[in-house]
RNA sequence: GCGCCCGUAGCCCAACAGGCAGAGGCACCAGGUUUAGGUCCUGGACAGUGCGAGUUCGACUCUCGCCGGGCGCACCA
């Protein structure tokens, strides 16, 4: 290999560099995370991953990305906490560990070891003296004592109700892994059963999690916070109570249309409430029973088709209209849910498409409320209009918009104590048991005498019992429950024989607090450290896909707040700014195995470079848009590296030489790139920050070849800008460049280079005259010239003159120094 | 059905806060280098910004409507 390649075909050995520079860094360490270090703290962190098998595209594009803002803020002069762990509990180990005869720690740790060493060859700038995994029993035991922190707060409790059930993995679900009616993980269709299962409480921080959204809105991408708004789905409106005769208790609805109430001509109870079976009457027992059984046999897919015929069954019973006084018909049904709002409705056939197909099968009265326009020619008029058909002796909504005759509906039922206004979530509580092994134990004990007893903290953690291969097959019921020396225990309270709950944690948990116990991984004294949280947190930046939109990201928020409250850290939200990398898909659509279409990320490594791959999945696109792997040339990015590279050979001034006398061009495009990187970092457009970097080259290269010559102090430090830039994308490239022009490694902890405002100043500019809006001529001016100068300089330029022939100058706009718009007629 | 986001050369994408539509790359064509291929160097062609209005001296950029695509919610009262 020559010391000067300009004959340019030189290139460095990629493989080589790769090995040697992995034994530098490990060597280096340079991107251990010091607490006690006096520059000012950043935290970033990127989802970690799930050891499913080794690390693939997905994982080396979030890596790709989150690596420039890291490895710049290092660079910035911040001390920088990026660890890396595994989110290592979850079925796909325990479905292989049945199926292999096995236990699922063989297939975890081993995948681990896998990605690890993958990660390092990738060469990501994170501190992995931080990193555990969430299946050792040294972070689950705080797991479980966060857990029992939560339910001595009421936050996390067990109750009984129709639940998500996956026949597949034959476990619940929450509510949101469940996706149009399938299971998130698998696939299969979820039906509903009855359960005891433990609970977070969400709603309690139903409000907050949407208000702080606002919050977040600016650095969190529009796409996550829609959802969670849908998700949390607030929606205003009213509780009104129907007397029921004889009955004591009247019947609560809750309806965002207290203005309809006049036009209420039924009500329909969830069918599967205990509401309706306390309102039936024992003539129509039978029949709601016979009801309920064919509602069971019904999946959430097809309970989802809005085209689905209405069913229902009388109850026998009446309530009373509270304003018109009328005996209203109580029906159970399936098309009302048990777990939303009160689990009853009033039905407004005149003014609700659903309860209008209701009536229509059941042939009941409809009564308009709201005057829909001359040519509606629809069944339930849902829109605004004037209301009609709404007055009684003491109250006349007749005339008023929908808005005004909700807030008088309502003012009226809070004086007479017939309802109030309230707000409404569509957000559940968080149910949080799984019947699997491979998850971290609920840490609760049940006592015949004493109920639900904690696990005292100083028996944490409580450890998986060893299973393994067919202990682990799912049966509806926890694995956990066959382990009988493990379940049988005495009560900690009264010492009497009590049982462990079998029920493992969803992993979500697990995942909901990770980023705290990188503060302090090895503490065996707390799950984490306070004074640390403040210190690194929040999360500056996290980085991962929006597949957790509503999943994991809404855990964790929540997760936060309770902690929170608790007491145990001061933010209100764990991620300052979000960051959601697109997918990267082939031919238009997901690697999948089915599909034949998966790009191993091992194979284009081997074949392009860690650094072309990387470069490849950075400048491909918007880090928020989706890559085609089709679409991008892995290729053509390993021969820009080499180009770059190239540079580095070329210069002839040594190390250290002073910038100052050199090239103004040169010197003037390499500052100015600097500080447009540093503005396109801090808004995530790092597919531009490497065109920059491109654009930078390929100046580098015409001022060697041919302009002013490879000895010139600004060519030296054109190309160590290059270097620093690299850096950012290309490790390896970076380090040999910087190696090459003189310097000791690493160019990953060099400082950023200052940007000298004065060269940021162009001598001149162009600027451009437009008439009429099309332009006639090109001026060289002064970048401080006047509006008057330069208005003067354009209308005498002869091309304009030309234009103007014959022409009225109506008026001239001036925006100096870039242009004039002279308007004629 | 309701809501959010996005439509710029053959393709991926730039365009600061309304001011010359093109920065970068892929693919393509031509020339040079080379025994040849690849590499490397030089040059070239290709869109008027999904469609239609409006605001403006001036619109890729702002507003409205439509078309197309992606995503979220959806029998949530």
């Amino acid at each position: 290999m020559s010391e000067h390649d300009t004959d340019g075909t030189a290139r460095y050995d990629v493989q080589a560099a790769e090995e040697k520079w992995q034994r530098v860094w490990a060597e280096l360490d340079p991107f251990r995370a010091d607490d006690d270090s006096p520059r000012e703290k950043r935290y970033a962190l990127t989802m970690f991953p799930y050891p499913s098998g080794d690390l693939h595209m997905g994982h080396a594009e979030v890596t790709a990305l989150h690596d420039v803002v890291a490895r710049h803020w290092w660079q910035r002069g911040y001390e920088v906490l990026n660890p890396m762990g595994w989110d290592s509990f979850g079925l796909p180990a325990e479905n292989a560990a049945i199926r292999n005869d096995a236990h699922p720690a063989d297939y975890t740790y081993g995948n681990i070891a896998t990605q690890l060493a993958s990660f390092q060859r990738y060469g990501v700038a994170v501190d992995w003296s931080r990193r555990f995994n969430t299946s050792d029993p040294s972070y689950y035991r705080w797991t479980q004592w966060l857990f029992l922190q939560l339910h001595a707060q009421g936050l996390a409790y067990r109750k009984n109700s129709a639940v998500n059930w996956c026949p597949h993995d034959q476990t619940v679900l929450a509510n949101e892994q469940v996706v149009d009616g399938a299971c998130e993980r698998c696939g299969a269709e979820v039906t509903k059963r009855e359960l005891t299962q433990w609970y977070f409480r969400t709603t309690a921080y139903a409000q907050e999690l949407l208000d702080s959204l606002d919050d977040l809105q600016p650095t969190w991408s529009d796409k996550v916070v829609n959802a969670q708004r849908n998700w949390i789905g607030r929606s205003e409106g009213a509780h009104v109570d129907f007397p029921v005769a004889g009955r004591e208790e009247p019947i609560t609805v809750y309806t965002t249309r207290p203005d309809t109430l006049f036009g209420a001509t039924f009500m329909v109870v969830a069918a599967d409430a205990a509401l309706a079976a306390e309102l039936v009457t024992e003539e129509q027992r039978g029949a709601l029973e016979d009801y309920l059984v064919e509602v069971r046999k019904e999946s959430d897919i097809s309970r989802l088709s809005t085209e689905r015929p209405k069913t229902g069954v009388f109850l026998g019973v009446h309530a009373t209209n509270p304003l018109t006084g009328t005996a209203l018909p109580v029906y159970a049904a399936d098309y009302v849910l048990a777990d939303y709002g009160t689990g009853a409705i009033m039905a407004v056939p005149g003014q609700d498409q659903r309860d209008w197909d209701f009536a229509a099968a059941f042939d009941l009265p409809v009564v308009r409320t709201v005057q829909p326009p001359e040519d509606f020619d629809g069944e339930a008029f849902t829109g605004d209009g004037p209301a009609i058909n709404s007055a009684n002796d003491e109250i006349d909504l007749s005339g008023m918009g929908v808005t005004e005759a909700k807030s008088t509906t309502i003012a009226y039922l809070e004086r007479q104590g017939l309802g109030r206004g309230t707000v409404n979530f569509r957000l559940r509580d968080w149910l949080l048991s799984r019947q699997r092994y491979w998850g971290a134990p609920i840490p609760i004990i049940h006592c015949p005498v004493d109920g639900e007893v904690p696990v005292p903290e100083d028996q944490l953690p409580v450890e998986l019992p060893e299973l393994r291969g067919a202990d682990l097959k799912p049966k509806g019921t926890s694995p956990l429950g066959a382990a009988t020396e493990w379940v049988n225990v005495t009560c900690p309270t009264c010492g009497g024989p009590a049982t462990r709950d079998t029920d493992t944690m969803d992993t979500f948990v697990d995942s909901s607090w990770y980023f705290l116990r990188y503060l302090s991984p090895q503490d065996d004294t707390q799950a984490f450290d306070k004074g640390l949280a403040d210190a690194w947190g929040p999360i500056d930046l996290y980085v991962g896909g929006d597949e957790h939109a509503v999943l994991h990201l809404l855990y964790a928020r929540f997760f936060t707040k309770a902690l929170r409250d608790i007491g145990l850290v001061s933010w209100d939200e764990p991620f300052s700014s979000y960051l959601s990398q697109g997918k990267v898909v082939n031919n238009g659509r997901k690697m999948s195995k089915s599909l034949g279409n998966g790009v191993s990320l091992g194979e284009q490594l081997s074949e392009f470079g860690v650094d072309a791959v990387r470069l490849t999945l950075v400048f491909a696109s918007p880090p928020e848009d989706d890559i085609d792997w089709a679409d991008v040339s892995p290729g053509g990015s390993a021969r820009f590296l080499q180009r770059a590279w190239r540079l580095s050979g070329d210069v002839t001034s040594p190390a250290g030489t002073d910038p100052g006398g050199g090239d103004t061009a040169l010197r003037r495009q390499t500052h100015k790139t600097v500080r447009e990187a540093e503005q396109l970092i801090a808004s995530h457009r790092f597919n531009v920050v490497v065109a920059r970097t491109m654009e930078l080259v390929n100046a580098t290269r015409k001022a060697i070849d041919s302009g002013v010559g490879p000895a010139d102090p600004a060519v030296r430090e054109a190309t160590e800008t290059v270097a620093v830039l690299l850096s950012l994308v290309a490790p390896y490239t970076a380090e040999e460049m910087w190696e090459r022009l003189g310097h000791e490694p690493t160019v990953a902890r060099v400082p950023w280079p200052d940007v000298d405002e004065a060269l940021l100043v162009e001598d001149s500019v162009t600027a451009v005259v437009q008439v009429q809006g099309k332009v006639r001529a090109r001026l060289e001016v002064a970048p401080d010239v006047s509006e008057a100068d330069l208005e003067a300089a354009a209308l005498a330029d002869p091309g304009v003159q030309r234009a103007l022939e014959g022409k009225q100058v109506r008026k001239v706009i001036v925006r100096a120094p870039k242009l004039v718009n002279v308007v004629a007629g």
